[in-house]
DNA sequence: ATGTCGATACTTTATCGA
């Protein structure tokens, strides 16, 4: 079972080069960010065709999320624990039955954060301390379980090409990068990391300054793994050809293989 | 040093968020 995550950047603009990318990669399950638009304004219909079952958390302008799937949802849960106030649209958790039993997905969008120090810090590091919560629940169900999607955060100094410009950076700050270490530290697994030890592996190259053709690029979305879906892993793989098509995200495709 | 893109609105250019 293949299973991605990727930040495309608004659907609207995106549509034509996303289901190039469905008929090319024709993943099980793709986890899409920032949608940017509400959930009556995106095309199910279109993915649909392609065979996949759609779940939508949408939001006028900015965020949403929205999850891609062959196989049926048992469940399709918007909105992630622990704030009842907190509007943005960033997280989206489902079930689907497998031939060894089922697979748990969590799609997520994770707060910028810029600029830090803030109130849109704050709010980061809040919604971090929720994941937390929510990860520490989900693996107490001991299933196979996989946390995907834009995390905002470089955990490590080889995975930006800079590291030294990006200390006071949201997504590079030593409380971020604590509170990153802190969900990998209940037990989870950084499929990436599982699978390669290579530096300066990007998922994300900023539109300006030439980054790409620099390559001056972040690995900032990742696949955390619970025990029973890391002992499923076969690969992880980023997928850095869409980002020189026409009319890029300024994210790329990263995706695993189970053995389900 | 600078460089971009997508969406929105009291729109045709500025603002916001990334």
């Amino acid at each position: 079972m293949k299973i991605a995550t990727w930040n495309i950047n608004g659907i609207k603009a995106r549509i034509d080069t996303l289901l190039t990318w469905l008929k090319d990669a024709s993943p099980d399950i793709a986890c899409l960010q920032e949608i940017k638009c509400v959930d009556e304004a995106f095309p199910s219909e279109l993915f649909e065709e392609l065979g996949y079952n759609v779940a939508v958390h949408g939001q006028k302008g900015f965020n949403g999320v929205a999850l891609l799937s062959k196989l049926p949802f048992d469940e399709a849960t918007p909105r992630l624990a622990g704030d009842d106030e907190d509007e943005q649209a960033r997280y989206l958790e489902a079930v689907v039955s497998v031939p060894s039993g089922v697979v748990r997905i969590a799609n997520l969008y994770l707060p910028n954060g810029n600029p830090a120090d803030g109130p849109k810090y704050d709010y980061k590091l809040a919604w971090m301390d929720r994941l937390k919560a929510r990860a520490a629940e989900l693996l107490t169900y001991e299933e196979p379980m996989v946390m995907a999607g834009d995390y905002n955060v470089i955990p490590m100094p080889d995975d930006v090409y800079n590291p030294a410009a990006w200390v006071d950076d949201a997504l590079f700050k030593p409380e971020t990068r604590a509170r990153f270490r802190s969900l990998l530290n209940l037990g989870l697994t950084d499929a990436f990391r599982a699978c390669h030890d290579e530096a300066h592996q990007y998922t994300f190259w900023d539109y300006q300054a030439g980054a790409w053709q620099k390559n001056r690029g972040l690995r900032i979305d990742h696949l955390l793994l619970s025990p029973q879906a890391a002992d499923l892993l076969r690969s992880c793989e980023i997928d850095t050809a869409p980002r020189g098509w026409e009319k890029p995200s300024d994210h790329v495709p990263i995706w695993i293989e189970l053995s389900v």
